[in-house]
DNA sequence: AACGGCCGTCAAGAACGCGTCAAAGGTGTC
DNA sequence: GACACCTTTGACGCGTTCTTGACGGCCGTT
């Protein structure tokens, strides 16, 4: 989850930016002045900083540079200053954006993520775990025992739609319906031949198989 | 020396733009539509793009997802529309900042040096290497066995949408639409043109590819 | 005990996708 | 205007994948 500090020392400004982010997957905290600001960027090491100037104990750019002494989280100026020597020197200071007041929450939300996006990006994929295999859907890679398997285009679909509904029947016509299309109704064969290829690539015993599951007249199920 | 390039299809801007970057010691490069901006960018490569939004022959969003495809540069947007809907639209596209116009030539600098500072010292040079084959992204240089190699424009965007990616597929449909545009989905035979010629210059067996890989019906994937 | 439904398995031909070669447009350079 | 380079396009052989059909075993029902 990426943490947001806000600092403002208008409640009702601070509280509809929490609101708004916390909406949208950032876990925030709120500072109402400077030394706050600082404390608790230093507590909570926090991925951005949305800082309101004009806070009653110090001044916009001292509190950026001591942000900055330590910190390379990007920094969002909030101002109802709009003078050009406010921004630039905000700016040189170590901002990253100025946005002044009055300003829509969704160019500031945009912003957020631009400046988010820069920094963020060392995220690494989720794998689901089979026993002895794992599977990595959005880099398409299984390994099994360490040495990758591979799949089939139509293997890759209908693992996939299993794996998205973890503990979840799935009937057959569900089933045929993503993987061939919608015209594709009865060909339960289609279904018996691909789980069974699926259940020798990722199956200890392919014979007993214990994380993809039949449901006799009704569908497939994937057990974690 | 900072390489910026200045797209903007009013000379007057333009000129203005380029007088006063040359004057704080940027390297600028002007374009006045997107086609020329993308050819522009892929031949200087440069350190940030300032691009205005209405040009004559492309949609904004097109131009910075043309540039977002292969090149980490900022993109400092210029519009004289002042919606949010716009301002979004573009930030969500992958530019790292938006300036209404009229706007102040100081505030722009700043802007150009915030946004410059903290892809500057990143400092980090991107040098993959393939076997026997370094490639430097940001300088644009491949060498295999010490000796230069030379690719082409096309080889270049084909081999960064795989090294920014390594380990993951990639789909044919979206190599094709970030190499040769939105348009093109079922051109897989320039897949194979490129991917062949690829592989002759980097792989060590360009018959059994070890760090270009092809995953049948689905895409390709770079393995490190 | 016989039957039918359902599933897993095996084995074919058909269809598809990939690598490769070759050649025709297109663009900029000398 | 000729040339070189890059891109686009077409065609072919081959290996893999998909489709299709058939058979036998398990289970619940009749």
């Amino acid at each position: 989850m990426i943490k947001v500090l806000v600092v403002d020392d208008e409640p009702q400004i601070a509280r509809a930016l929490r609101i708004n982010l916390a909406a949208h997957g950032y876990e925030v905290t709120t500072a109402a002045d400077g030394a706050q600001a600082l404390r608790a960027a230093a507590a909570v090491v926090p991925d951005l900083v949305v800082l309101d100037l004009g806070l009653p104990d110090m001044d916009g750019a001292e509190v950026i540079e001591g942000l900055r002494g330590w910190s390379k989280a990007p920094i969002l100026v909030l101002s109802g200053r709009a003078a050009s020597a406010e921004k630039i020197a905000a700016l040189d200071a170590g901002a990253d954006d100025y946005v002044t007041k009055p300003f829509d929450i969704g160019e500031l939300l945009a912003r957020v993520r631009a400046a988010t996006r820069r920094s963020g990006p060392g995220a690494e994929s989720p794998v689901t775990a089979i026993g002895p295999v794992t599977v990595d859907l959005s880099a398409r890679e299984v390994r099994k025992d360490g040495d990758e398997v591979r799949l089939t285009p139509t293997e890759w679909q209908l693992l996939e739609v299993l794996l998205r509904n973890p503990g979840k029947l799935v009937s057959q016509r569900e089933l045929l319906h993503r993987v061939w299309g919608p015209n594709y109704d009865r060909e339960t064969n289609y279904l018996r031949q691909y789980m069974a290829q699926l259940r020798r690539k990722l199956e200890a015993d392919p014979a007993r198989p214990v994380h993809l599951l039949t449901e006799p007249g009704m569908g497939y199920r994937f057990r974690p």
